[in-house]
DNA sequence: TGTACATCAGTGAACGCGCGTTCACTGATGTAC
DNA sequence: TGTACATCAGTGAACGCGCGTTCACTGATGTAC
């Protein structure tokens, strides 16, 4: 696209406008859909005005990631600030990746394992792990060790549901069915 | 590479070969790293003898995969054929994943998704599965509903401690205590 | 046992594609005087 | 208030890359007589 569908020059909200395209890249077609060109191309700029405001295609990544980790944080939270019960937090968790597949599979991509190189991404994740074990020991209680392990617990038992549904393994139609499930279900028998 | 490094002209062998340089690929780098061309170009072969064997890439991701079921089924049963508890399955399950973590996020890929369209696919990948749900059933009894609910949320965890882990979201060095975590304890607090 | 020939399993050149990134550049903005 | 100029945010052409796939082909195999 050229300057032609602009006003001016210069775009003048470019870094938002690279996001919000790399968003909805992600929504139609997961992160293997997500390019750095097609992004520029879709905020109606040339591919190289990326460099501007990215260093490199990883780094809008590790941007769009921080974002959905922000999100994600919030929407943990929200049932729990309304006086909802723990399980609240799980439906929330489960909800979440199904209503953002893309996003969801991004920021739980090997991007995390670079996290250390990008502040902002390793700040927003922490804002979302420390909610779930923070609302873990409210529900809890106990030693620390005892929270730290259910905390995991409950983590992996809704990462893998979201994980089992989003990839096809479980069907869609029973997403509901197996979180209640799952939501009830002290899954070890013992 | 030319016919000169091969005995003749004829390669004998290829649909094995190639199917194990593919899983070489995925355990160097991945599923993004396993191409039709390197896995030919690994077995000695032009990247065109490919489709004598296999219809297109997809084909072969899907062999692929069907031979990680199979291996996955097996690693599965294999404790308890020894006579060991249900948690030992759930061990095996995560074990599986961390020593094969290419393989692993090939079988859990969207390739799933298509699993109708490859017969022997499907057939390997209920065999995993049906796995699952025998053991639970033998382990718990009950209903038949009560034990979809207990396999699915038992799975699920094994499952989202795997991807957790894989992802380098928790430490691999935590490997072993996170998964003794999840083994023995009742996810959710009510 | 030898030979003709169909069939099968390879080859290698070529196509078009989209990607991330670099380069030298130009147009717009805003600040100092 | 007007102007010079540094700075900033864009452009567009180009690079090299590896990919999946198609095509017309050739060398090897094995079977019928």
């Amino acid at each position: 696209m050229s300057t032609s569908q602009r006003e001016s020059y210069h775009h003048g909200n470019l870094r938002p406008a690279l996001l919000a395209q790399a968003r909805a890249l992600l929504d139609e077609g997961g992160p293997e859909a997500l390019s750095l060109r097609e992004a520029a191309r879709r905020a109606g700029v040339s591919a190289t005005a990326t460099y501007r405001h990215f260093q490199d295609k990883e780094a809008l990544l590790a941007a769009v990631a921080a974002e959905g980790f922000r999100e994600f944080a919030a929407a943990l939270t929200t049932p729990l600030r309304a006086g909802q019960p723990f399980a609240a937090m799980g439906r929330a968790y489960v909800e979440f990746a199904l209503a953002h597949p893309g996003l969801f599979r991004l920021i739980f991509s090997p991007l995390m394992r670079e996290r250390e190189r990008y502040p902002e991404l390793k700040i927003a994740s922490n804002l979302a792990f420390d909610a779930l074990r923070g609302a873990t020991a409210l529900a809890k209680g106990g030693s620390a060790s005892d929270i730290e392990s259910t905390a995991i617990a409950a983590w992996s038992m809704v990462h893998g549901l979201a994980h089992l549904l989003l990839d096809g393994v479980l069907p869609m139609e029973r997403a509901s069915q197996c979180l209640e499930a799952i939501l009830q279900t002290p899954p070890l028998p013992r």
